[in-house]
RNA sequence: GCCGCCUUAGCUCAGUAGGUUAGAGCGCUAGAUUGUGGAUCUAGAGGUCCCCCGUUCGAGCCGGGGAGGCGGUA
């Protein structure tokens, strides 16, 4: 039989909440934060290893897809679950995130957008339409409304008339999705720092109905200060029975204080990217491995964290290989960041479970404003 | 021995008719990175322009001598 998608909210605690989203390919924790694999893999990560950090869930990307190895080559070859051999739920983005971060190489209309291929020039359109087929194709499980993503600041005018086109492709999004049970539609609301456009967009996405709803538009400039003033407010504008996403974030203290404000989901590119360069994430704070003060030190990057990284290996080596161009720096660090994410994300569910969030939130600050970072 | 070429940042090299404070790439020291272009960006440190003498108001650049390197040749 065919489980359906469903959200169930297990426990709050201030304005953090707890549950759990079920699928027919398994079960989602909330708070949950996804990996982002954009082209069918989380980079320098294994799936059996992404799924031992922790990890419910995982993003794809409809644009990179799109491009290579393309939609229709992996409907063919089993759908994205089988290419990128994870069986566990994947989210996908629908490419409005590329309409911003790849501005200099496509038009935008009010039908949609045509791309320029940063990889051979050719010439590709992304419509509502496309993007759910695209998505369909793909076999995501939870599928992204297509979406312009503004970045900011951008004046007022701009970001209304921005969020307003989001809307109009938003209804076009679900009309184009269908009835596919099993699987999800999530509306994306957009209006900047703007509260009576965030308002005004959280109204016409619950007026068209989704199965989950992201906050989008954040993240691209405005600064944590505002993002949090944002968040202040927006989640409130949502169906407290529905997964609340918050797209693109972030930094370990903007995940908790996301959670904190009632954020259910969230995804970046961070640990990941940040894995690859070099940059770890500790409950202790953030430390660059390619500094000099780390080639001869022969401790661990965290004495207690359980990672493959962490238990194996030195700062001298980690330093080492980065230097070196090894690759293996890359999976290292990348395992060290999502295990650490992960982390957070379990201390954050059980604390909200058990109405001791505040008390958690303080020992995370605690510990970061203690980690002197010389000796980290 | 003779002839030619070369010597400028840690490395590989630009350099102007002789004109403020001599540049680049890489490397080095740091920083940024938020729905991933395995991307990109930013800042900083670092110089006896091989040495000496001369010409000149002024020399990395011109002249002489020396040292070192590369190649050719007897």
């Amino acid at each position: 039989m065919t489980q359906r998608f469903a959200f169930e909210l297990k426990a709050t605690d201030g304005g953090a909440r707890s549950g759990v989203i079920s699928t027919p390919r398994g079960a989602i924790r909330t708070p949950a934060f996804m990996p982002v694999g954009t082209a069918a893999t989380v980079k320098a990560m294994l799936p059996e290893s992404v799924a031992a950090t922790g990890a419910d869930i995982l993003l794809g990307n409809t644009y990179h897809l799109m491009l290579r190895p393309g939609a229709e080559r992996i409907a063919r070859l089993g759908g994205l679950h089988q290419f990128m051999n994870w069986d566990r739920p994947i989210l996908t983005d629908s490419g409005g995130f590329q309409v911003m971060s790849l501005a200099a190489l496509r038009k935008l209309t009010e039908k949609g957008v045509t791309f320029r291929s940063h990889i051979d020039g050719s010439r590709h359109e992304l419509t509502p339409e496309r993007s759910m087929e695209i998505q369909r194709l793909l076999g995501s499980d939870i599928v992204m409304c297509f979406d312009e993503c503004p970045a900011l600041p951008a004046a007022p005018a701009e970001v209304a008339a921005s969020m307003h086109l989001s809307m109009r492709w938003a209804q076009r999004s679900r009309e184009a999705f269908g009835d596919r049970p099993g699987h999800a539609l999530f509306g994306i609301m957009q209006g900047g720092v703007t509260p009576e456009l965030r308002e005004e967009s959280a109204q016409a996405l619950t007026a068209i109905g989704f199965d989950g709803y992201a906050i989008g538009g954040l993240a691209v400039g405005e600064g944590q200060e505002a993002m949090f003033g944002v968040l202040d407010y927006a989640p409130g504008f949502l169906p407290a029975d529905k997964p609340r996403y918050l797209m693109g974030v972030g930094k370990p203290d903007d995940i908790v204080g996301a959670v904190k404000r009632g954020v259910d989901m969230m995804d970046c590119v961070l640990p990941s990217r940040s894995g690859r360069t070099a940059q770890a994430w500790t409950r202790r704070g953030q430390v660059n491995l390619k500094n000099a003060r780390h080639a001869d030190d022969p401790r661990p990057l965290d004495e207690d964290c359980t990672c493959p990284a962490c238990r194996g290996y030195s700062r001298a080596y980690l330093h080492h290989v980065f230097r070196a161009g090894e690759m293996i720096s890359g999976m290292l660090l990348t395992w060290h960041n999502l295990h650490y994410y992960q982390q957070i994300m379990a201390g954050m569910r059980d604390a909200i479970a058990e109405q001791r969030f505040a008390a958690w939130e303080a020992e995370f600050h605690a510990a970061r404003a203690a980690g002197d970072i010389e000796r980290l």
